[in-house]
DNA sequence: GTTCATTACGGATTCCGTAAGGATG
DNA sequence: CATCCTTACGGAATCCGTAATGAAC
């Protein structure tokens, strides 16, 4: 057994059992992938993949055990480099981070900017996703950690260090009804047509909750993944917005209203999450630790040993998140 | 970086960083192992060991991290070989077991028995030890696990099962002025010299804590890591023997009288030992079965999903253990 | 002087690319 | 017919053993 035979079947598993595009993928001959898959399995005496023909079909039950533990061990492989990359000289490396727009656009810039201050040897790399999208590049060790509101906690191998709090508001064109008001109703704002986040972006599950609970059933006049299209929309007059309050821009959105909807849905909680047992480099404490000052290295490292989710929301049970 | 490469680091550091010790164990030559060892050392850009001229003297700091998940890493590998095994074949494979005399002795014989009957393909290995070797054992992955009763809770990657509880007798020769009486007290046996199992044996530490929470100091005429020793010096009237009672075998040891002790001392748990992660082929859930019937394949499996100590209590908190 | 790791070197094996072959949809 | 995996084959690199070298205790 070879660890570039693991690495084949774990990236063939990855690419959808094709084994030509994980040949370009890698940069590599797809016959060589071919042959070195074969010889894995004649020395396991076992189909890892099931074949319909020449066509890679699926994983055998036991394939699947096996990928998932090729997985694991190329994780551990990689702990081994980084552990030392970190020994030769901890302020080179790199650092891939997979976020969502609403992170990316509002929320990381100022803390990629004093990162790359204090640490211009480390590469960066951002990938925006879906929060499902960034949980799965996390989950699988394609990135060093994510950054989201939702989807992570299905994940069972991703630890969540939770960052900050943000709340949410309405946005209207200046001189809406609603800004007549002193303090407006849920009530008052199902009254219109809404604006706000597709299903399973950036907190829209607090959203939803609201209205439930309200018994409130508003008309979603648009959906959208991301806070520029919302607000392009609520100037089209679509309806009111629902955005995180971050995402207001007093410059640029001048022509907008954006009155705070805290008194009306639950806040969210914005969460780094990074695998389980991944061997944690200096300067990733310290990004860390420059998006949300409380995670201290000795805090994230207790949470790290946590598995259960019960026992993590103990230890952040009394520190107080930075509200947004 | 290659398999073998981190198979080589961690055998050299588990035999004392003697690359000659290690490359006769490994059937190999020593330059492959020293050429293999300095080609990742030069990939990874730094020395995992510290050299005083040509000797390995110790482990660097980035080397021991290094060495245990390379350690981490083999597990897996063998994982998957036995993924494939159980696969081609799950009445076929190998079992090594490491345990202390008095399971082997008196515990299991029966049980190997049985299973060495359902299982005539399976490869018997069972390696006797003290405690702590047998537990170091388990731990490192030499054995598939260890059978005893002290020190394996200080490896924190070993998952203890519970297996059945049992009792000391007092054994002195037929009669003593103990069998006299109707039931004898924790001061009356101190009054003797003693002869039991060494420290770390067999549960002695239950025995020393049953006379240090009577505050009594009673002297040890022997001590012995086996029961076969204790009975012969008992026989000598060096003093009375405190052994388990599955020590006494009526035919054989009719000379001696086994006296119950159960209301003097606490009981002791047996307990399997399992490396956490391990994959656990079908035939090792039927040992442990034979040997702990209430040990049910889904408990095993809960058992190995939790981390702390305190949950496996509350999981066999409410599990009768046989008594022997 | 013995033990032990490194260097040197040669033969066998393995790896990986290109090219050709055959199955699938 | 386009896609995709397997087989065939040859050159390059790697692995691993023996023998020689040199440092440490």
């Amino acid at each position: 057994m070879k660890l570039q035979q693991l690495r084949y079947i774990w990236e063939v598993a990855q690419h959808e059992l094709n084994v030509s595009a994980t040949a370009d993928s890698l940069y590599t001959s797809q016959p060589g992938i071919s042959k070195q898959i074969r010889l894995l399995e004649d020395e396991l005496g076992m189909p890892i993949f099931a074949r319909n023909g020449k066509h890679l079909t699926e994983l055998t039950a036991a394939g699947q055990q096996i990928v998932a533990i090729a997985g694991e061990i190329l994780g551990k492989v990689q702990d081994i480099k980084h552990i030392a990359q970190e020994h030769r000289d901890n302020k080179v490396g790199s650092l891939s981070i997979a976020t969502t727009h609403t992170q990316a656009r509002y929320a990381l810039p100022s803390v990629i900017k004093e990162f790359m201050h204090r640490y211009p040897g480390i590469k960066l790399n951002i990938n925006q996703g879906t929060p499902m999208q960034i949980s799965e590049q996390a989950s699988r060790g394609v990135v060093d950690m994510c950054i989201a509101t939702e989807a992570m906690e299905l994940f069972e191998n991703l630890v969540m260090l939770p960052c900050y709090q943000w709340n949410r508001c309405v946005l209207v064109p200046t001189g809406h009804p609603l800004t007549q008001t002193e303090s407006f109703t849920l009530n008052e704002v199902a009254k219109y047509p809404l604006v706000t986040y597709t299903f399973g972006f950036t907190g829209r599950s607090q959203l939803d909750e609201a209205f439930d609970k309200a018994g409130l059933h508003p008309r979603l006049a648009l959906t959208a993944v991301d806070a520029d299209v919302i607000k392009t929309y609520v100037r089209l007059g679509l309806g009111v917005g629902i955005v995180a309050k971050m995402a207001y821009d007093p410059v640029v959105d001048a022509d907008l209203a954006p009155l705070d909807a805290s008194h009306l849905f639950g806040p969210s909680t914005t969460k780094i999450c990074l695998r389980r047992d991944m061997f944690i480099r200096s300067f990733i404490y310290e990004f860390i630790r420059i998006f949300a000052p409380h995670l201290t290295r000795e805090l994230v490292d207790q949470a790290m040993e946590l598995r259960e989710k019960r026992d993590l929301d103990t230890l952040f049970k009394n520190i107080a998140l930075p509200v947004h």
